[in-house]
DNA sequence: ATAAACTTTCATTTATTATTGAAAGTTCAA
DNA sequence: TTGAACTTTCAATAATAAATGAAAGTTTAT
């Protein structure tokens, strides 16, 4: 394989993956296709190599520096402005962790607490769903914890030696 | 908010986080319901309380017991088959995490190693994409690992621990 | 202040994904 | 073995999500 087609194939399949875990197909693509180029990249380019339209490409480049996890450069002597992918992987998983806690972890445990505290009143069937929602939010909580403490984890011995003995 | 519109609520929230992460709604919604329900349910009744057809019901329930996290029930003296959820969170957690894994990361980290492998022959853009995607391959390899290994973790006093430190 | 060079927006179109429902398939009791 | 009671399949349809592209908006050099 040589590299073209081996780009190609890496974008693409970051794309696939992307729609399965709810990103949109070229937001990912975008995305993948900045962290694999060495320099920033204009918006007509990746237009072009993406072959999608102007618009797609700036909404999803948009979103994208919402996430936090593309940036926009300027270069001297350059009007346009150029783009580049945060590449460093803690950084990227730590971005994409906080931004999907925030936007939907959160939401999802407001919603668990305030349904997992209704009345029961003496009815077997809503007791147990009080019961089984509580379950599930001091799960949710705890998992969203974990997602919270594994960003400080990487820069930490403790953390190191744990998943050193794990292993 | 008295229960049934709690339940109601529950079930439309988890349908609708279920898409955000690329799981359908319905499958999402009836999880939801199974979660909360006291005992197993009839295909007819689940119909009912979601309003959807036959067949989005069945292939839905097939795909939730391809997963492992809805078993088929039969009760003496019925003809029809009853559906329950796995209701142990812990349990839940590992059997996703382990399909999600099997489906989508083994894959993409084939696609990754094979791309990261082509030959960069004195190209500095072709050396750049080898370099990447090799701390991809790296990276998506070990948060895998992990995944794994914390499908042995809530049970073992270091993990426990850990959790306890992190705090 | 103007206009060239660029980016963003958003109503419309297109593509993707999920749902329906009728027909085919299965199972079981008699 | 038949047929009643149920489930599954899948081509057609509907719902949803994403993409287009032309018009509006911005910025900057002169």
């Amino acid at each position: 394989m040589e590299f073209k087609e081996a780009k190609n194939k890496f974008v693409q399949t970051w794309g696939a993956l992307g729609s399965q875990w709810g990103i949109n197909k070229t937001m990912a693509q975008i995305h993948a296709l900045l962290m694999v180029s060495n320099d920033a990249i204009s918006m007509e380019d990746i237009m072009d190599e993406l072959q999608i339209s102007r618009g797609n490409a700036s909404m999803n480049l948009r979103a994208l520096m919402d996430w936090g996890i593309v940036y926009k450069e300027y270069k001297a002597g350059e009007r346009r402005e150029f783009f580049t992918a945060e590449k460093d992987l803690d950084e990227l998983a730590v971005k994409i962790a906080r931004e999907r806690s925030k936007r939907e972890i959160k939401p999802a445990l407001k919603v668990l607490k305030e349904v997992s505290t209704i009345d029961g009143n003496n009815s077997d069937e809503a007791n147990h769903f009080i019961d089984q929602t509580t379950k599930l939010y001091d799960f949710v909580l705890k998992a969203d914890n974990m997602l919270e403490k594994a960003t400080e984890f990487k820069d930490n011995w403790l953390g190191k030696l744990v998943l050193k003995i794990m292993k």
